[in-house]
DNA sequence: GGTGATCTTGAAAATGAAATTCAAATTCAG
DNA sequence: CTGAATTTGAATTTCATTTTCAAGATCACC
C-alpha cells in the first residue's frame, strides 16, 4: 500500500530503539513473560517502518533479518507491542489487521483513497478533544478512538474523469 | 450487543418504508437485477431495526418472518443495500461486519465499551466539518468518514472497580 | 554456572466470518 | 406463456486469524 508523506520525519534514532525495547522488556517483566532474540528482532524492525503494516507485511521485513522467526511469533509479538502501546492498530476497511509504531509520533488521522489505496496522514487537535468532550458527556473513561476519511484522491480523479464521483 | 439509546426516534413509518424500497427496486433495475420476495422481507426487517447488525443478527430477525430465507440471501442483500445507500458498514472494532440502516437518520457517531460491547450513539457538526477541511487540504473528494471512541462505561467502571483502567 | 519450572517458538491445524459454487427455483421481457 | 437470465440457499471454499503442541530457550533460584 502506497502512502503519500506529508511531513516527513527522520527516521527512529538508535537511541528510541533502546528506550522502545525497554518499554517492551519491562512490560515483559510485569505480564511474567521472557526477553527473547525474536522479539527484540521484530520491535527493532517494527520500529525502522514508518506504513501502516499487515502482519504478514511486517513478516516479511522481519524474515530478512532473521528467516527463522515464523509468522507466529510476528503475530503474537505485535498483540504484545499493542499491549504495552508501541503499537496501535490502524483498522481500515479492508479485513486486514495493520499496525503502525506510535513511538515518538503525534497522534495522526488518516484518509485512505478508496481508488487507488494510497492513504496521507494529518493532524487535528479538534479531533482529541472531542474524544474528551464526548467522554465526559456520556461518563466514558475513553481510552482511544479512530477516525478515518474515505474518498478519491486528486491523482485518481484526474485518472478517471468525472466517472468515479459516487 | 446491547445499546443504550441516547435519543429515541420513532420507529420507521409504512410511507418510508415504501419509499425505501422504492430505492431498492429502482437500484436492482438500473444493475439488471430481479426483484424478489426475499429482498424485500429482508429490507423489512432490516429498516425495522435500530441497531447495528451483524448479518447473523439479521439473518435471525428475517427467518421470524420467513424461515426458509438463508443467511447467503441475508448477506448478499445486506451488500445489496450498501451499494444503494439504505445501509451503510459500521465496523467496531471486533472483526465482524456490522450495517444499519441510514434511512432518515442524522449523521452520528459511535462511543463503544471495550468492556461490555454496548454503545452509545452521538452527533457532532464538527466532524463532518473536520470531513470537508481535511478532505479541501489535501484535495480528496472525500466521500464518508468512520469515527468511533472506545472506552469503558460507567456501568463497567463500578462493576470493575479500578482494576480496568487500562 | 547449573537446574528445572515456565515460557517461547513455529509448523501445522483449527477457527470462523466472508465469499463463492451450483443445481433447482423464480423472475420477467417479449 | 415461454425461456433466458437471475436468484436462492445449502454446502463448500477461502483466507486471515487464532490455537495447539512438542521441541527449544529463558531466567529465578540455588
Amino acid at each position: 500500500m502506497l502512502q503519500k508523506r506529508i511531513d516527513d520525519q527522520p527516521s527512529i534514532s538508535p537511541e528510541m530503539v533502546r528506550e522502545a525495547q525497554g518499554i517492551l522488556h519491562q512490560h515483559l517483566k510485569k505480564v511474567g513473560l521472557k526477553q527473547t532474540a525474536q522479539r527484540d528482532t521484530i520491535l527493532r524492525t517494527f520500529l525502522e517502518t514508518r506504513e501502516h503494516l499487515s502482519t504478514d507485511e511486517l513478516h516479511r521485513l522481519v524474515k530478512k533479518k532473521d528467516p527463522k522467526i515464523g509468522y507466529t511469533t510476528v503475530y503474537r509479538t505485535l498483540k504484545l507491542l499493542a499491549e504495552c502501546g508501541l503499537a496501535s492498530e490502524v483498522a481500515f476497511h479492508d479485513g486486514i489487521a495493520r499496525y503502525e509504531h506510535q513511538y515518538n509520533r503525534r497522534s495522526h488521522h488518516h484518509m485512505v483513497c478508496t481508488d487507488c489505496g494510497s492513504s496521507v496522514e494529518f493532524f487535528s487537535n479538534e479531533v482529541e478533544r472531542l474524544e474528551q468532550d464526548i467522554g465526559r458527556k456520556y461518563h466514558y473513561l475513553t481510552t482511544r478512538h479512530t477516525f478515518q476519511i474515505y474518498g478519491v484522491c486528486e491523482d485518481c480523479r484526474k485518472k478517471n474523469g468525472v466517472r468515479r464521483l459516487v
